[in-house]
RNA sequence: GCGCCUCUAGCUCAAUUGGCAGAGCAACGGACUCUUAAUCCGCAGGUUCUGGGUUCAAGUCCCAGGGGGCGCACCA
């Protein structure tokens, strides 16, 4: 509350998270008057008394009792300009909420969105499921895991990267339609598109391929938008995007020719695309074959250009271990990417459903892994035994959440849509140290 | 991990070429019967992130460390 005392009579404007209202007091008429003009910005308190109308109009309470519900010892920041210093609207965000309404939009936005995505997965048949996130090895994608020690089983476990293995073995045991959506933990730099914990969306399909996923991604999306906003249009960073259904398809090889102007068919080998990323200063990891080299193209220079909504298809198989090779062109698999406003917002899979080949490409991983890529996956036996049971034909999606957030709140930074985004411990006050410790002489 | 930028009162921000650390809001004391960021009077508020150094003199310059932001790298 704020008070506003104006001798033998008072203001006051009382909020909580529906909006706020105007108290009214009239030292004749409320209760501990003087006690009320005292309040500071940011106490909490309760009151009962008739609704009325003031001489400028508002409609205000006028206060006949009331309680101090808590006496605030902080204060909340510049009742004008509220709180700014990121540091401090990170480090105690509830300071943020409390001082800044932009903010506590954001964060009933993000909550919002994610009972839109559960209510038309829901709809559409999915079951919602939770699968381990402490696991004995981590797969499903490649990042780097955070370790942990299991004291009971006496071994290290890993924070999931993904749920993506546990659901796929859902498929087989007959859950034909699945969703997870929970955090996934990657032991990688924070920067303004990273946080080391984040929110991912998996739905598995079964019966359906990358075509069909890419439907559901394109109604999870756009649907969302129209439920929230009432329009499919969305604006971020200044580029105004439509997300109404269809999307644009185009290939890896198409995007990347329209924005750089080079041709950089699969088919024209390895040398001539390294050739291509050489004209083009993109640096590519030694040993790469033609289909990294691409991807690494147009990750440097084609993904950010890229307006969108665009489902970028025909990624190469060198770079996408768990998806179906595609059913007609070679080196190629049926993945799709959607691209909005230069940012990926999912990853769309036709999945590998043939145990030999998904061995083969884990145990190809696994040699990266040994020559040193420790971000490379893991044979997970587990994982392969479920394929040998037979699972169907099953199309896979992943959807980065806070992103979809970000997207819709037009904001740049993960650590703008998550409550608590992750901080180094502060140890300022702590500086200059000497004072405890290995010095064994004291008084 | 590397590079650049940044850190001043509870909050938002000033402080000339190195020359007495300031304002608004909040807090505190007072005035005020219709305010809307109320207004007016008064009072108080500081390890200028930390530790060193240069200097007659450091918020300002130099070195080291810490926090944060951005970029690179890694990735979603």
């Amino acid at each position: 509350m704020l008070s506003r005392p104006q001798g033998r009579l008072a203001f006051a404007e009382l909020r909580d998270w529906t909006g706020s209202v105007q108290l009214f007091a009239v030292a004749s008429r409320t209760e501990r008057f003087e006690e009320l003009t005292r309040l500071s910005l940011g106490d909490w308190i309760g009151c009962t008394g008739e609704v009325v109308r003031t001489k400028r109009g508002e409609l205000s309470v006028q206060v006949e009792s009331w309680t101090l519900l808590a006496p605030t010892r902080h204060g909340f920041g510049d009742k004008w300009r509220g709180v700014h210093d990121v540091e401090l609207r990170y480090r105690q965000r509830e300071v943020d909420l409390w001082a800044n309404e932009g903010v506590r939009d954001t964060f009933l936005m993000r909550s919002r969105v994610v009972a839109a995505l559960r209510r038309r997965l829901d709809a559409r048949g999915f079951v919602e499921v939770e699968t381990p996130v402490l696991q004995p090895l981590a797969g499903g994608a490649n990042a780097r895991p955070f370790v942990t020690h299991f004291n009971a089983l006496h071994s290290d476990f890993y924070l999931r990267v993904a749920p993506e293995l546990y659901l796929k073995r859902l498929v087989v045991g007959g859950f034909e339609r699945v969703y997870e959506l929970g955090r996934d933990f990657r032991n990688e730099g924070l920067s303004p598109r990273h946080n080391p914990e984040f929110t991912m969306l998996e739905a598995y399909q079964a019966y359906a391929d990358y075509e069909d996923m890419a439907g559901l991604v394109e109604e999870l999306v756009a649907g969302t938008a129209l439920e929230l906003f009432g329009s499919t249009e969305v604006v971020f960073q200044g580029r105004r995007v439509d997300l109404a259904p269809p999307w644009r398809r185009a290939t890896l090889e198409q995007v990347v020719e329209e924005v750089t102007g080079e041709r950089c068919e699969l088919g024209r080998g390895r040398d001539a695309l390294a050739a291509v990323a050489g004209r083009l200063g993109v640096e590519v990891p030694p040993g790469s074959g033609a289909g990294r080299i691409l991807y690494e193209i147009y990750e440097r220079t084609t993904e950010h250009e890229l307006l969108g909504p665009v489902l970028v298809t025909d990624y190469p198989v060198d770079v996408s271990p768990l998806v179906r090779a595609h059913r007609s062109k070679p080196g190629v698999v049926e993945r799709m990417t959607p691209i909005v406003a230069g940012r990926e917002i999912a990853e769309i899979y036709s999945e590998l459903c043939d145990p030999d080949v998904q061995r083969s490409r884990l145990v190809a991983q696994a040699a990266a892994r040994e020559a040193g890529d420790d971000e490379a996956m893991v044979v997970d036996e587990d994982f392969l035994r479920s394929l040998e049971h037979g699972m169907p034909p099953t199309g896979g999606i992943g959807l980065g959440v806070d992103r979809l957030v970000m997207l819709f709140a037009d904001l740049p930074a993960i650590r703008e849509v998550l409550l608590f985004p992750a901080l180094r411990q502060d140890r300022r006050d702590g500086a200059g140290g000497g004072g405890e410790g290995a010095d064994g002489t004291d008084a």
